[in-house]
RNA sequence: GCCCUCGUAGCUCAGCAGGAUAGAGCGUCGGUUUCCUAAACCGAAGGUCGUGGGUUCGAAUCCCGCCGAGGGUACCA
């Protein structure tokens, strides 16, 4: 039941006497920017007359003529230049609504075709704790699974974790040379994300060390540069003023570079215990990644160590997700394929895509400059051979239909290129999507850090939502009073917490998803927890409200469903209401078009206001007949069940209390 | 150098298979409580949609130039 759609069949129907594809010119029928102007528009007189050659308003009023919406609309009016406007028939209206409200999937239809999807996303390394880069993706793409498979999909979700990559080197050398026994014991995984940060830190030491005095010589004459540059180049001079100006900000840029090493030096130069351990490491950078090789390589040692690292961090992950209320069909890592790797590269290579160029083995794809390297000059292959191997294993074992990747902006090349491979490779029949986000950044516009310059534990990040949300949940709480003026909080301290939960880990993520993906946006905590205005506490408020009505009208929503009979809507608001229930297949069908939740939370924003008017003008229980009672009472719960699935197709959960 | 994003109200952002007077939240100002949760509702002020051109009956939306911000760019993922 997707009325859009219904109307759309039939203009198609009309227009067919008009134009050879009808379906393009029907597809221009939308929600009337202004409800003056009724409920729908159609906006498709004005180019088809053109075509035509036509006068709009001639050719609309032909194609009102010929349409047929008799059961669907009051009498279709022409507009402006030749905009006709469809206001629906309130009898058509309840019943849509009635449908809607004994259906268990809300009038959402099921595909017609379902297509296998796989989601990949999230996908961290597991040797480092995750941290807020890693919030979008998780939340992006948990979002995308549920509605795609509530629309009747066949999803498969895949953490593609890295499991196998340069940090295990780093751990396993910290585990062998600086490993704290009795922490390990105790604890695993912190005291494997300490080895792994202090094995990092230690060579960016050395690197740093290695590599200062150079960028202080390149700074020197970069500065030398720029002053003489500045002496000669003439001030009308756009393009020398250009290159003044990129001079400057990569002086800038070399400065912050420099300041960053020399962080680096100075904390372990600090610390007396630090640096000795970097003195007694020198080429610990090397000695980490022959490590790895050796991983790779199948050393007995090392993988044994990696087979009783692994469990534990997968184990760590899942305490992250369990949280989040994410769960994965799979959680194949680059590990999975690691033994497909020599064979995608010889297939490559047999087919003439993969070609030796500066030692290393790339396929090249017309247009691009840079080459897709599947091997490098020392052998190994790199995470572009292992995504073409799990393309061919999705394809072959998975039969995918699609495969998206919910991944960083910033990685659009290198998807580009994979997607090209993958298509002359032979998967051109796969519908391959780079569901591509901006970045989280903190209030100074630069990546999200904390103070010191850390990045954002994902953790310590949910912790703090949820203890920010305790707060304001005790003071909403509190603040409850009777009609005489005592206090009289109603949840007791173990439902707050669980409302703080629900509250605060909801707000992390509809502050996330109701921005539009593609935008960097600005972390901001006292906005994605404010008790006003466009955030899931909103939504999760009136969904309590609509609970705490249902408890004070003493009737359940399962009695309410039960009522047959079409909701009237009498009010204006009622009828405000009731026309946006109608368009929430409207909604997951944008939201799920092109992977942009944030249609949905568009939706619920407004669905949700909507109904705080309706309360404010409709009185549900208090001086009304029964009949009138009954009704708003089936239109609460309607409201209530359409609001709660939004928001679980968004990850967030509800309270009936709050 | 080349490539990719982005520039909309004081702030944070929607809108961008072209459509009627450009929307929302926050903030500001004003109003609403004998009434089901005021975590609410109603109203007002606030915009040369970076800029200059072009296409069109019609452009925030499409095309080109310019200005400004960010990102990527051969062996890290």
């Amino acid at each position: 039941m997707n009325i859009l759609h219904q109307l759309q069949q039939r203009f198609a129907l009309a227009l067919a006497d008009f134009t050879e594809d009808p379906t393009e010119f029907a597809a221009m029928i939308r929600p009337a920017a202004d409800t003056r102007f009724g409920d729908f528009q159609a906006n498709c007189c004005m180019p088809l007359g053109k075509r035509n050659g036509v006068n709009p308003r001639e050719l609309a009023a032909r194609l009102v003529d010929k349409l047929d919406v008799s059961d669907l609309c009051e009498p279709p009016e022409i507009a402006g230049p030749g905009f006709i406007n469809l206001k629906l028939q309130d009898e058509f209206l309840q019943q849509q609504l009635q449908h809607m409200a004994a259906d268990q999937r809300l009038g959402v239809e099921p595909a017609g075709e379902p297509r296998n999807i796989i989601v990949d996303f999230s996908s961290p390394n597991v040797a480092k704790p995750m941290h807020v880069g890693h919030l979008r993706s998780t939340v992006i793409g948990d979002s995308i699974c549920r509605l795609l498979r509530f629309l009747g999909h066949n999803v498969t979700s895949d953490n593609h974790i890295g499991d196998w990559g340069t940090q295990f080197g780093m751990i396993i050398y910290g585990y062998k040379n600086f490993l704290n026994t009795d922490a390990y014991a105790t604890d695993p995984v912190p005291e494997l994300a300490r080895l792994y940060r202090l094995v990092n830190q230690l060579s960016d030491y050395h690197a740093a060390k290695e590599s200062l005095p150079a960028q202080r010589e390149r700074l020197a004459t970069r500065q030398a540069e720029l002053q003489s540059q500045e002496a000669t180049a003439p001030a009308g001079d756009k393009s020398a003023q250009k290159a003044l100006k990129k001079l400057r900000s990569e002086l800038e840029g070399l400065k912050e570079e420099i300041a960053s090493q020399e962080k680096k030096v100075a904390t372990i130069d600090a610390d007396a215990e630090l640096q000795q351990l970097a003195n007694a490491h020198p080429n610990i950078a090397r000695l980490a990644r022959d490590e790895t090789a050796k991983l790779h390589g199948g050393d007995q040692e090392n993988r044994t160590l990696w087979n009783q690292f692994l469990p534990q961090c997968l184990q760590a992950l899942q305490r992250v997700y369990d949280r989040l209320g994410i769960q994965f069909d799979l959680a194949l890592g680059e590990s999975y394929y690691d033994d497909m790797l020599g064979e995608v590269v010889g297939d490559l290579q047999n087919k003439g895509m993969a070609k030796e160029s500066g030692g290393a083995q790339c396929v090249f794809i017309e247009g691009n400059e840079a080459p897709f390297i599947v091997q490098k000059t020392d052998g190994a292959y790199t995470y572009a051979t292992t995504d073409l191997a799990t393309i061919r294993y999705r394809a072959e074992k998975l039969n995918a239909d699609e495969i998206l990747y919910v991944v960083d902006a910033r990685q659009g090349e290198h998807f580009k290129l994979l997607f090209a491979t993958a298509e002359q490779w032979g998967y051109s029949r796969i519908k391959f999507a780079h569901v591509s986000f901006g970045t989280v950044m903190g209030q100074d516009r630069r990546p999200y850090k904390t103070r010191s310059g850390d990045t954002v534990g994902l953790e310590s990040l949910l912790d703090e939502a949820v203890s920010r949300a305790a707060d304001i949940v005790a003071a909403n709480d509190d603040s409850k009073i009777d009609d005489a003026g005592n206090p009289t909080p109603e949840l007791d301290a173990e439902t707050r917490q669980r409302i703080a939960e629900i509250v605060g880990l909801g707000g992390i993520k509809y502050a996330d998803l109701h921005h539009n993906r593609e935008s960097d946006y600005v972390f901001d905590w006292d906005k994605m927890l404010a008790t006003t205005g466009d955030t899931a506490t909103y939504m999760q408020y009136a969904y309590a409200r609509v609970c705490g009505i249902l408890r004070k009208g003493d009737v359940t929503a399962e009695e309410l469903q039960a009522i047959d009979g079409p909701i009237r809507t009498t009010e204006p608001a009622e009828r405000a209401l009731a026309l946006r229930l109608c368009r929430f297949s409207e909604a997951l069908e944008a939201a799920a078009n092109d992977y942009r939740p944030n249609q949905l939370t568009q939706y619920l924003y407004d669905l949700a206001g909507d109904l705080t008017t309706f309360y404010a003008n409709c009185p549900v229980l208090k001086g009304t007949d029964a009949a009138t009672r009954e009704n708003r009472l089936r239109l609460v719960e309607l409201s209530g069940r359409v609001i709660a699935q939004g928001l679980d197709l968004l990850g967030i959960a509800v309270s009936d209390r709050m």
